[in-house]
DNA sequence: AAACACTGTTTCAATTATTAAAACAATAGT
DNA sequence: ACTATTGTTTTAATAATTGAAACAGTGTTT
């Protein structure tokens, strides 16, 4: 019973890696381009988008012969076993966080020693964040992450050894001994905050949500580019996702 | 640029075959389980599950080593490019929907000659249909797909040519003079019904949705066991549901 | 406690499928 | 009409998958 995998089928894992390239905003992509960017031949991509098109894992667009996502991912999608009712129950107030701060929110869970979005609503402002439901974040250098560290992980600092703190921005904590005395800051205050640590210009501040046996559910936060997240601002959106966490308790107690 | 492909690579299709088999019901499956069903031996599937365990697609359960499905499907599902937006803003008309019947509400697109589902909203009775988002269904043996048949397929004559009528129960129309009898029928009327055509004790009542140019997007219906489906109650479900077709045409128009 | 039955996991030679380059076909732009 | 691009097919060379059997754990039964 391992709990680290390897690969050992490529094909499958290839498939994967072509699957991965899609996203929202790149909704299709054509063999030549996938071979290019997967550094490959046309023919391994075309097989494989071949056979993954026959099982409806792709679909490809009859008018340029590019190919897109398909149905059966959404198929798949809907039966992973998370909690849609908590997501559908937390929505509304999700929302008026959202709407409250004018800044989009997020609502995440930890598991694989990373942080996963399981839903947005996004602000009010032009400027936002380009983030995915259901896409991973690393935990050093966001806001949800250091509040899972401090509040979903009881063996913290052993994680914090094991993952690698990767330099992603000039702000990113890459010193464990650091980053341990942040998450203990944070488990003192309740909160936690990403200060350009994962995105130049970014800010984020996030909170844990419980049930009512203490236990770690979710993480909740408030995003936005850092010149509407000064200190002032910040405490106003703490007090909301506090607000907001405490009613999310609510629900699952 | 042909339409119909072939399975090339069959590692990319056993791989999809193993996920399959997971459902809402069925979130756990082992090795050896998923060995007999797929009449394979359990090595050639732990190397399936144990790549896709790797890229997040499953997930093992470490207290008794088998196997649900990942995040990564969860990710991949959020990307695939289907109208969430419409989705969404149809949500609550649906649940009216279904709130008023009291019976399941179903909100379906029509794609590769078949329906998928895009939403449900269950009725209030214990006995309720099993149905999954994001599965699909075929044309000729649901109210949803005659309807689709009916309003969304210029060609449809063609198509039900080309499909297979397969004889699901003793009521289903395997005969292509007479679905299109059926489907002309129902063009005329504006609804179409599923008299236990794809299953014995269910029926069904589908209208389509269209824009305010005409144009087919969706189909809706409502479902439930043939005990509650008289003729009486078709008839205030019919109304229902073209109040519902109605309201979302505004949405989309 | 010891034997049993059941997991998931690993191994290894035999087999089979995948590979990658090049040719092909079909479209769109100049 | 030519060119440049696309997706698709073909080919022997290659590298991967296969499947039976052994292994290593767990939990249950005797």
């Amino acid at each position: 019973m391992n709990t680290t995998k390897k690969i050992l089928n490529t094909s499958v894992a290839k498939a994967f890696q072509i699957l991965d390239y899609f996203s929202s905003d790149i909704e299709e992509l054509g063999v030549t381009e996938l071979a290019h960017k997967m550094e490959t031949n046309k023919s391994a991509v075309y097989r494989m988008l071949a056979t993954m098109d026959a099982l409806n894992v792709i679909q490809q667009n009859p008018e340029n012969g590019k190919y897109r996502l398909g149905l059966k991912l959404f198929e798949l999608g809907q039966k992973v076993p998370i909690n849609r009712n908590f997501i559908a129950k937390a929505k509304p107030h999700i929302e008026a966080l959202a709407k409250q701060a004018g800044e989009t929110a997020h609502l995440a869970i930890y598991k694989n020693h990373k942080v996963y979005f399981l839903d947005k609503v996004v602000g009010r402002h032009d400027l936002q964040i380009n983030s995915q439901i259901g896409s991973e974040k690393a935990l050093h250098c966001t806001a949800l992450g250091k509040t899972m560290l401090a509040f979903a992980e009881p063996n913290y600092k052993t994680v914090i050894k094991d993952i690698e703190l990767q330099q992603v921005t000039k702000h990113t904590i890459t010193n464990s001994k650091k980053l341990i005395q942040e998450i203990e800051k944070i488990k003192e205050q309740g909160f936690a905050l990403d200060l350009e640590e994962n995105e130049i210009g970014l800010v984020c501040v996030a909170v844990p949500v419980c049930n009512n046996r203490g236990e770690f559910i979710a993480a909740i936060s408030t995003s936005g580019p850092s010149a509407r997240f000064n200190e002032n601002d910040i405490q106003i959106y703490t007090g909301d996702l506090k607000h907001t966490a405490q009613q999310l308790k609510l629900i699952f107690s």
